[in-house]
DNA sequence: GAATTCATACTTGTATACAAGATTCGTAGC
DNA sequence: GCTACGAATCTTGTATACAAGTATGAATTC
């Protein structure tokens, strides 16, 4: 793998565990020290997570990790609602849906309290439905960007907090939409799905300092202790 | 503004304007004698057309315009209907969605004979309708999302050869989507909206080599000779 | 004490040198 | 004639040096 690659994924990860905290200013050599790398791979790193939305460039006056802004992941929630319900509209037209779906049925139409899944891991395996879903689909470009929409929005999911009841509701909310388009029944399973979508949507509002300090240390370790 | 921001530029309009042809190999140092600079900056555009879908790098083995393929093409062109048709719908709902159209609609409602339009801009001026209809809606980020797809399909555009009949009916369907919207007749205008674009997403399957070497004669000079 | 100016340190932007890997083409061996 | 090998050449990847612009803070002036 690159070193621009290796820096690129640290960076993401330290923003994502809120060791670099949204507002946080930064120089070019500072990261390349932090990561025993020349500046050459970490400015084509800062580049590329630039264009991702993580972070800004000020013209010769360094770089600042990109604040938090409700509108701006409020808006964001909307383009997935829409890529996904356009994709369920297509599925319940399409007459081989159940195969396509077989893999995500397996995962999720089976009874929840047969699993174990540690809470920390609900937000992965939740995108990991919603990604299943634009698989089924056939358009590998509407694909492509409602994975970086979620990608955008992965800052946010670190913030959740999931309780054993919303564990639940998130198996109940799942197989109750793959059974929807299943019987091809397109308002049901769009509506079902954009109310699932929503309930992530409407937790935006609620990110607090305080909350990102505990998810803060929920997480990880400090950045000088590393 | 700086180079490397300017060589991004000037790529781009070689690609556009296929004195750079899909598939063909180069290097990054070719590209900087040709527009005497550095590699650095040369390397910063060339991840920058990279990450938009123009050219490939291939691991220390130079780079690739990006071959055409209609899958892509028409694939990109239902996101732009999925994303327009989106907006529309919500305006259809806006009580103030008169005002907000009020621009377009000065443009695109008058006698089309009464404006002198030059073919080669049509593709231009109709890029314009269909930015100017997401700025319409308030989402910023469906807005970012679809001009970076417009991005994408420009350089199939560019192969577009508008004849008067195609000008005319092009405002006679612009105006029409206009007043759907404004009688809030919310499925005419998405139908309308989306025959409209589908016109455009029907070229893809008629791209030919030939086209392209007929475009690239129209537009430009050759590389060698600049 | 407040405003201003200027030097200094710090930032990114760019050029260049070198390292590491891929390809190509000629040559030796059969 | 065909294959295998290897050196030369080309490619990108990375480090470093320098250029250009910005902010900061101390000294100066009022």
């Amino acid at each position: 793998m690159n070193l621009a690659e290796k820096v690129y994924r640290q960076l993401k990860e330290d923003i994502f565990d809120f060791r670099m905290l949204p507002g946080d200013r930064f120089s070019e050599s500072e990261v390349a020290e932090r990561m025993q790398a020349s500046r050459t791979p970490v400015r084509e790193a800062l580049y590329r997570l630039e264009r991702d939305g993580y972070v800004q460039v000020y013209f010769r006056n360094g770089w600042q990790v990109r604040p938090f802004d409700f509108r701006y992941f409020e808006e964001l929630y909307d383009v997935r609602i829409l890529l996904e319900c356009e994709v369920v509209r297509r599925l319940c037209m399409e007459s081989d849906r159940a195969e396509r779906l077989a893999g995500l049925v397996t995962i999720w139409c089976c009874k929840p309290s047969q699993r174990q899944v540690d809470p920390v891991d609900v937000a992965f395996l939740d995108e990991e439905f919603h990604f299943g879903l634009l698989e089924c689909g056939q358009n590998k470009q509407m694909e492509a960007i409602h994975k970086g929409v979620c990608e955008r929005l992965r800052i946010v999911r670190r913030l959740d907090f999931y309780e054993p009841r919303r564990i639940q509701a998130t198996y109940d909310e799942h197989s109750s939409i793959l059974s929807a388009i299943l019987s091809a029944d397109s308002s049901r399973a769009t509506r079902d799905l954009t109310k699932h979508i929503e309930v992530s949507r409407n937790t935006v509002r609620e990110i607090t300092v305080h909350r990102i300090q505990e998810a803060r240390q929920r997480y990880s370790t400090d950045l000088s202790r590393k």
